[in-house]
RNA sequence: GGGGCCGUAGCUUAGAUAGGUAGAGCACCCGGCUGAUAACCGGGAGGUCGUCGGUCCAAAUCCGAUCGGCCCCA
């Protein structure tokens, strides 16, 4: 038997009873071992760090990814591991830290202790991890949380240092000293993916000044946003191929390049014109006095000028630009930082001590005083910021460890190619140029909670990585008490050279954080030293999904480790969601308010609702999220489908009748078997190719087409009294159709899916089922209902358009199309019963047309004068057109009219109605006679009665008491239709019936119904 | 400055890889159907397919420019 449901939808409800089931059975877990052994699926989950709640964002994604393995699971396969992940590491925990404790910078936090600081990191990582948990599981995100992989444990910092030991072998690891960029609040450098994520449009001065050729008079214009490097300014570049132009202006001569002289300067006199190569070496005055220069003051060539902007003049500070550094290893100039690393003055100067941006405004007024200054422009340009503490960025040489990706460029975007990216555009767009740019990633970091980097150097330059925590200890002599792979234990251990004897010293860096999400493909097995098995098994992971922005983050650093490493890509499938917008499509924000609490909105809108916004429409489209939109999509989705089982269940309860295979029987019931089948097979191809809002898309046509369609079709059958194989049949489809879709509908609604399919098969849970797998189906049953619908359609239309209600029978329609043949003779009875019709004929157009003839007015015009319109009633009556039809002319009020002065039209057959829409392919005969008139009202008042039913709440199977009073032809149409009547509405007559009564107007006809319920 | 995605009805969008009358849903108006349905059916109103130009017999679609949004890079 099937289960009984409440008459109106609750979805909060319905997920709240099945949420405890869950939980008390639970079937998560089960869905883990469910298919153990089996053929492999694997899955990496992008570790979030939980030191923020979770917003909508995180939502969408952890909904993507339990979507495919809930899918995956049906589909048999052994999904394993199946866990959570953590990323603990990094500068977003430490600034959370650093906020907590009201401190700024790093020497506060060295006062205060690293180990003091580190542990509050630890303690920090997981603060939010319940709400965290709390989010994903009621979104349904299922993986198991308890065996969550945490990238601060031991074992999961060794596998890196194995992977870092690795590299280093394939001289992949090295130190470098390079112009990065650097936040000086944060005191660390910051690696490319971290830089591109703080870039911003600001206004700043732009300042143009004037540099002095030694021993001439003349002046070379140069153009800077940072007046805070002039002082430090080494060399000028110029490019060598511009053509430069000395131009006296206001008794100045300047050199300018030829382009921008017409915007910087507008009124000039040119003097002389050179190319830039002419100036390589020559000698100019310092600018600003306070730095003792041994090297420079020359001008240089450089490829890197441009002449977009600025002067075509470039000032080379070598510590504060890339460019510029790359000048002074050329000219093997000596490095000047007169910046420290907090970002101050450090030049003994006049603005010693003051950060960058003060000192910068404190130069202006200098040159300004010098007479230096030439003219002061305010541009916009996007400057970086760090990502994490939104201060500005500068350059800065720092001394760093780096992974040598540009020396396996090749490999990188070779194994790109690999890669089933989801959409395939981000591959060799957004992806692939950014791996074409092959820039080495900056790994090490100058701070203090993170993997440490495992890397010891001794006073002769010897070099000890270590590769796992025994090699480390092995080469120790002295090991600090409670030891751990973090700082400052790891930078405590006393370690002797192997080579020299020497005491060695770690390097003092923890690494990129993306370092360790990026190896989470092979750490959370602690692989190489355990669970090689597992890892082999799930190497390279089918499946992973984020947001876009990982683009550089995850996505990439996956990608780079194991391209280096294992040579092959980290993953097959990945993809690629955008973000979630508020509804006005703007990013969502804490200060607009709109970052709501994902489990608010669960708890307004239910989680399945909110699932179902986020599977609509492809995943890599922005989508503005609104409650409102998002509760209509699933009202109209899972109410229908709820409304078609609570109609169904009803019916087949009363019936006794049990989910078990019948015979089928009617064309329409095999048409369902074969429709649904025709949905299974594409909802799961496109499950297959990754495109969950197709196979949405598809679901919901098989929704509509059973609750619309079939059910709309088959509800006399199952209202009919015996159970008859007809009827047998159609629970059977219904059952079979409604079993299927939840199916499908399991790995996207979960919670109501789960509800119907137990309410369904009475079996454990929908997520321990198989998808279901579509059998053959054939096409052309699917083709054929398509023109069944045109015609009821069609005349469902034409009826309406002549007042020729539903209700009323009319006794035949005329399909004059021969392409509606064979559905005709096959689904006759249903379009007659759906068009309410006795009679469903297919024939030619042609007997159904009538030629009329119009006098042309033109001709006859001239002929009757002002008699013409009354000539022209003359012939539109019968006689004259029989006449004219027979012998091509007739007398008209005593004048002869021939065929050269008439009109020939093509009209319908008066007794048949048709509409320029349906071409005229289906005719509806509109005239009728008594019995249909009769027949009409009986349905009229069948349907009044059972409104009467409906408003005294009576229940489906009450029987009533009847009596009718009213107009005559009312009467006689209820003594013609008594027992129709009384069997439609379950009704018996009575004479005095103690109930309600309604007087009710049928075409103006009057109707007293009384009814009472029946003992029963 | 460079790259990517996008722009279709008041709103959400399909159609673009393959050029051939721009199609749905929501909301609105009118009518209908209904003992599953806050559902549904029919009709109506609502579109310079961001704008301009090109190719073509024919462009929402292809090409070029341009404006706007979002994202990314330098």
């Amino acid at each position: 038997m099937l289960d009984e449901v409440p008459q109106s939808f609750d979805s909060l409800q319905i997920e709240k009873e099945v949420s405890e089931y869950w939980e008390r059975e639970k079937i998560m877990q089960q869905s883990f071992v469910v298919n153990r052994g089996k053929r492999k699926y694997s899955f990496v989950e992008g570790p979030p760090t939980a030191n923020g709640p979770p917003h909508i964002g995180h939502a969408e994604t952890r909904a993507m990814k339990d979507l495919f393995l809930r899918y995956k699971t049906m589909k048999g396969f052994d999904i394993y591991p199946r866990i959570a992940g953590w990323d603990c590491h990094g500068l977003p925990v430490e600034i959370e830290v650093e906020k907590k404790l009201g401190i700024k910078n790093k020497a506060e936090i060295e006062k205060m202790g690293i180990s003091k600081f580190n542990n509050l990191c630890k303690a920090s990582v997981f603060e939010y991890v319940k709400i965290w948990e709390e989010v994903s599981k009621r979104l349904g995100f299922w993986v198991d949380y308890n065996k969550a992989y945490i990238t601060m444990k031991d074992e999961y910092i060794e596998s890196e240092w194995w992977a870092l030991k690795e590299l280093y072998k394939k001289g992949l690891l090295f130190k470098d000293f390079r112009i990065s960029p650097y936040c000086p609040r944060c005191g660390t450098t910051l690696s490319a993916h971290e830089v591109s994520q703080g870039y911003r449009e600001v206004e700043d001065f732009s300042i143009y000044v004037k540099f002095k050729i030694e021993d001439k008079d003349e002046y070379f214009l140069v153009w800077t946003t940072t007046p805070w490097t002039l002082p430090a300014n080494e060399y000028l570049a110029v490019n060598p191929n511009f053509n430069y132009l000395l131009v006296s202006y206001r008794g100045e001569k300047i050199w300018i390049v030829e382009e921008r002289a017409k915007t910087v300067l507008k009124k000039f006199e040119v003097l002389e014109t050179r190319q830039g190569s002419s100036f390589v070496g020559v000698r100019y005055e310092q600018l600003i006095p306070y730095l003792k220069l041994k090297t420079g003051l020359y001008v240089v060539a450089g490829d890197f000028v441009t002449k977009d902007d600025g002067s075509g003049i470039v000032h080379a500070a070598p510590a504060f630009g890339a460019d510029d550094y790359v000048v002074l290893k050329k000219e093997k100039g000596e490095l000047y930082v007169t910046v420290d690393e907090g970002g101050k003055i450090s030049l003994e100067s006049p603005w010693k001590g003051l950060d960058v941006q003060t000192a910068s405004d404190k130069i202006v007024e200098y040159l300004k005083g010098t007479g230096q200054l030439l003219k002061t422009d305010k541009a916009a340009h996007t400057y970086p910021f760090c990502w994490r503490c939104d201060t500005r960025l500068i350059f800065y040489p720092v001394e760093s460890w780096y992974i040598g990706v540009s020396k396996e460029k090749e490999k990188v975007v070779k194994y790109n190619q690999m890669v089933n990216w989801k959409p395939e555009y981000i591959r060799d767009g957004r992806f692939g140029n950014f791996l074409e740019e092959g820039k080495d990633w900056a790994l090490s970091r100058n701070r203090f909670w993170g993997t440490p980097l495992p890397v010891w150097i001794c006073k002769n330059g010897h070099v000890f990585v270590a590769g796992s925590k025994k090699e480390l200890l092995d080469n120790s002599t002295e090991i600090p008490e409670n030891f751990e792979l973090h700082r400052p234990k790891v930078d405590e251990i006393k370690v002797k050279c192997t080579e020299c004897g020497q005491e060695m010293f770690r390097e003092p860096y923890p690494i990129d954080t993306w370092f360790d999400s990026g190896s989470a493909f092979f750490a959370q097995f602690h692989y190489p030293f355990e669970n090689e098995d597992l890892f082999k098994e799930n190497n390279p992971v089918d499946f992973i999904s984020e947001a876009i922005d990982q683009t550089r983050g995850w996505f990439y650093s996956l990608h780079i480790i194991s391209s280096l490493l294992f040579d092959r890509n980290a993953y097959k499938n990945v993809v690629v969601m955008e973000f979630v917008l508020n509804s006005e499509g703007e990013k969502m924000s804490k200060s607009r308010g709109d970052k709501t609490d994902p489990i608010d909105i669960m708890d307004r809108i239910g989680t399945d609702s909110l699932r179902l916004f986020f599977f609509q429409g492809p995943p890599w489209k922005p989508k503005r999220f609104s409650e409102e939109v998002a509760l209509e999509f699933s009202r109209k989705l899972l109410g229908m489908l709820y409304n078609s089982y609570l109609l169904f269940a009803t019916n087949a309860r009363l019936d006794n009748w049990g989910p078990k295979k019948e015979r089928v029987i009617s064309d329409l019931d095999k048409w369902l078997l074969h429709r649904t089948n025709e949905c299974i097979a594409s909802v799961t191809n496109h499950m297959d190719e990754y495109d969950p809002h197709l196979a949405l898309d598809d679901l919901k046509d098989l929704i509509l087409d059973l609750s619309q369609w079939y059910l709309r079709l088959s509800r006399d059958t199952f209202w009919n009294g015996e159970v008859t194989e007809e009827k047998r049949s159609s629970y059977y489809v219904t059952h079979f159709a409604m079993t299927s879709i939840v199916k499908m509908l399991g790995p996207f609604a979960p919670y109501f899916s789960e509800y119907l399919y137990r309410k369904l098969t009475g079996e454990k849970s929908v997520h321990l089922s198989e998808f279901p797998k579509p059998e053959e189906f054939d096409v052309s049953l699917m083709e054929e209902m398509d023109q069944v619908k045109e015609i009821v359609e069609s005349g469902r239309r034409i009826r309406q358009k002549n007042g020729l209600i539903l209700r009323r029978p009319v006794s035949q329609i005329v399909v004059t199309d021969g392409k509606y043949r064979v559905v005709v003779a096959k689904y006759k009875e249903l379009i007659q019963k759906e068009l309410n019709s006795k009679e469903v004929t297919i024939t030619d157009l042609k007997p159904y047309m009538r030629q009329s003839f119009v006098l042309n007015k033109k001709a006859t015009g001239r002929i009757f004068g002002r008699d013409l319109e009354k000539a022209e009633t003359e012939f539109e009556k019968k006689e004259s057109q029989n006449e004219f039809r027979k012998s091509g002319n007739v007398t008209i009020l005593g004048k002869i009219i021939s065929e050269d002065s008439v009109e020939i039209r093509e009209n319908l057959d008066e007794g048949y109605v048709s509409d320029d829409i349906s071409d005229y392919r289906i005719l509806i005969n509109k005239v009728f006679d008594k019995n249909l008139y009769l027949e009409g009202l009986a349905r009229e008042m069948v349907r009044r009665i059972q409104s009467m039913r409906k408003d005294a709440n009576l229940d489906y199977t009450d029987r009533i008491y009847l009596h009718l009073e009213g107009d005559e032809s009312l009467m006689e149409a209820f003594t013609s239709f008594r027992e129709y009547i009384l069997s439609s509405t379950q009704a018996e007559e009575k004479e005095s019936v103690r109930g309600s009564d309604k007087n009710w107007y049928i075409s103006g006809l009057e109707l007293k119904v009384s009814i009472e319920k029946a003992q029963s």
